[in-house]
DNA sequence: CGATTTGTACGTTCACATTTT
DNA sequence: AAAAATGTGAACGTACAAATC
């Protein structure tokens, strides 16, 4: 029996005992996900601590931290020693980012759609390739790593972005999403922990918490995560892998500099930690791209691929892993897709080796540099001008998350709030991400922006007005 | 300390003390795995009881039980209580079977290809299907779920295997191995268990491995799975799962009748089990197809492929899923593929609209049934003759799993040996698993026969002769 | 700076079920 | 049919480390 009445207390949350059944961690962890998922718990909601908790339902303090545990690795809690254990922002709640509806009536700022208009290229290479290859050889479980052609246009890939993997160590998957998919089920177990920037892609949240690993959030800067905090959080918490963008990340659009990759490098060989350099963007490095992983070549997982820079119907990316994770590598993208489609890899190859890939991506760094001197019209920074294909505009407070994004679409506008891309406590400041690529012209892009102009100048006024 | 010294006792394994670092359970679990990956340790091999080791160690008996565990879900351990604990077959060693020999010097009656020499028609309707699309749209993010013309394909497809989906829940995947790594990382966790055949496919058992899935083998008879054992087995563990291939099984070739798969149906219903019913051989079925999965709908997630019935190179499969499941596994999907190739989807959806799946579906059952009449030639049975695209041949006790694996390569043919198939203790009986559909043609096909059928009489006169 | 709050996770105890003897 | 052997897993006790006060 509890020693004291806690009926006084202010608890953030008190489940019945009464609603407790066998196993009772695994019934406390459902109760509080229940809550969590109808609103009951609002996200960073601090609850009880655990010896509270444990106290007033007569239970003993580690089942209430292994109820816990289980629901930080489905990612509906975050947990800080010494302060406290919080409801996750998103818990619950489907962030995943997808292009569902075929007729937008919008026009599309929120998605990141890689200037679709220039897949015709891809669409005469397919054809050629078709008709140019023999027979039935793209049609069969042969190769299933990619033949010598296909491998050879791999590496001329990664070396124009900076990389010189050697063939035994690349490999093909379905995209960039199914390499990360790969990777976390091949190197990473249930329970290990992967350090992010604070706001990261929100789909690879969501696969995180699909196969329950943990996320840890490290604080960024201007030059993206900040590496004093990434070896503290490594000296902490036993942190396994590090997953980063470095070129124009997503969703901050931050663009590392060499002495930042330097200093995680550093950090990341300490610590031994598995990086995960997702650098689909590279193509659009402003200058010779320095990969990550060829600072640190025994612990970077590479993953380059040709949705954005060409294009995203192919499903087709290009992993290199350091050389002691290909047999597991190898078994694992077995395991889960057989194979990558040959034609779609045929098809990447002939495009790499013909310089088609290179027009097309001449092509794209040109309509980026016009659509961010668009957005600089509207609205001006003394940062240089980018190249990426989406903006992290900073706004002000009053205005919060899905409201806002309401607000936009009324206005016909789709774009996403900071906070469906965070990952651990609340951020002091909120920002908007703003896709510039995704809209077919350029004039759909700026009637796109007044709008967005319009109302945050409108918001303002209120704020400052009443 | 220990009580009694252990060092006359005969311990199958006795670990260093001195090796042991903290954690305990993760240390002492690595020892093992090492010992069973460097063969000290032999599948089957019976370890010391726990509390033996225990004691042996001067740890607890729980510590044990958790290193046992962590082993068990890597899949190198099976126990069976009361018994005791085991090596696992296969444990540590590479099973998956795959096509990587581009050029095999060998005739190919291991791997199962399907008569590719049929890709032939599936090359024609990717070209034709390229060249009436208007314009880029299979070339964007765009339907990740799939068009209604392609959902209808799909529909009409799994009507004619007797499965009747409604269109919400009906998806596409990379090919059928990759619709089961979705399941199980979409509606699994780690730890949970799965009954299998107890010889069943083994890229299913890396699969399972991979994501820590336990899998529990239950018996199987002339019908496949003996619903008896399997109603057992759920009542004594808490199994959540059960992976059925109820139309020519793969390894046994087995054939489920109606009677068994109504039994099988109500003890899932019973248990409340998640059956994953792969009938990728659906097309061959002899009379009307009933899918298990229509005697259980609430329970059944079926998996028709592209693969076997049509062409594998075009990587695509069909899951229908309970309702429930829906909007998990359209997630999971996303998280993991994105969404699959809109060419190699729409080809699917056109080659299905137009009847040209019929008509290659209609030529690998005569090329599937003039090839059974072949081996029924060289190894006739009394059963009637099967249209399996690979059968399952007793063979007598004293030649074993490698060995004679490596004896029929030096004939220069390819094939497998049941244990390669073995989930849980060692079976009383050995086969070969002979696929019938991968050679070009027939001829070769039984040229293979004859070498096989000499090799195995050549043995026989070494057993009974000597 | 030291005391307190709070989360973490390892190792332990124990009740239980099944199989074997 | 009873006793012993054996695996299973929930709940518990405890030491520890970080954050806060």
């Amino acid at each position: 029996m509890p020693i004291n009445s806690f009926e006084n207390y202010p608890m953030s949350w008190k489940p019945e005992k009464g609603n407790l059944s066998h196993p009772l961690y695994v019934s406390l962890a459902k109760l509080l996900k229940r809550d969590i998922k109808n609103g009951t718990l609002q996200p960073h909601t601090k609850l009880p601590p655990q010896r509270e908790l444990a106290d007033y339902l007569d239970i003993n303090l580690s089942t209430v931290t292994k109820a816990f545990k289980l629901c930080q690795l489905d990612g509906y809690l975050y947990a800080i020693t010494g302060r406290g254990t919080f409801v996750s922002p998103n818990a619950g709640v489907s962030i995943s980012i997808q292009d569902t509806n075929i007729d937008s009536p919008f026009i599309e700022m929120g998605i990141i759609k890689p200037l679709d208009f220039l897949n015709h290229y891809t669409q005469d290479a397919v054809k050629t390739v078709l008709l140019k290859t023999p027979n039935e050889s793209l049609l069969n479980y042969s190769a299933p790593f990619g033949t010598a052609f296909q491998k050879s246009a791999a590496i001329k890939w990664c070396y124009q972005l900076g990389l010189h993997p050697k063939v035994e160590n690349i490999f093909f998957t379905t995209g960039a999403q199914n390499a990360l998919a790969v990777i976390l089920v091949t190197l990473f177990h249930h329970g290990d922990k992967i350090a992010t920037d604070e706001f990261t892609y929100s789909n690879f949240i969501e696969l995180a918490n699909m196969l329950n690993i943990q996320l840890v959030p490290i604080p960024i800067d201007e030059f993206g995560m900040i590496p004093e905090d990434l070896d503290l959080q490594c000296r902490q918490q036993g942190i396994r892998g590090v997953y980063l963008m470095p070129t124009y990340s997503n969703p901050t659009g931050t663009l590392m500099d060499v002495c930042r990759k330097s200093a995680l490098a550093k950090i990341i060989k300490n610590h031994h930690l598995i990086l995960i350099e997702d650098d689909i963007y590279a193509f659009l490095s402003p200058k010779e791209n320095i990969p990550l992983t060829t600072l640190c070549p025994q612990n970077g997982c590479y993953i380059a691929s040709f949705s954005k820079a060409i294009c995203p119907g192919l499903r087709v990316a290009f992993l290199s892993v350091p050389h002691r994770f290909s047999p597991q590598i190898s078994k694992g993208i077995y395991n889960i897709n057989v194979k990558t489609s040959s034609i779609s890899v045929e098809t990447a190859a002939y495009m790499i080796h013909n310089g088609i890939t290179d027009q097309v991506i001449e092509k794209k760094r040109q309509e980026a540099t016009a659509r961010n001197l668009l957005f600089h019209q509207f609205f001006p920074s003394k940062k240089p001008i980018p190249l990426s294909f989406s903006r992290w505009l900073p706004i002000p407070l009053p205005l919060t998350d899905l409201p806002l994004e309401r607000l936009a679409q009324e206005k016909g506008l789709n774009l996403f709030h900071s906070n469906r891309f965070l990952v651990g406590p609340p951020h002091g400041k909120q920002f908007l991400r703003i896709s510039l690529t995704s809209t077919d012209t350029k004039e759909e892009l700026e009637s796109g922006l007044k709008r967005l102009d319009a109302l945050l100048k409108d918001n303002e006024r209120r704020i400052t007005g009443s």
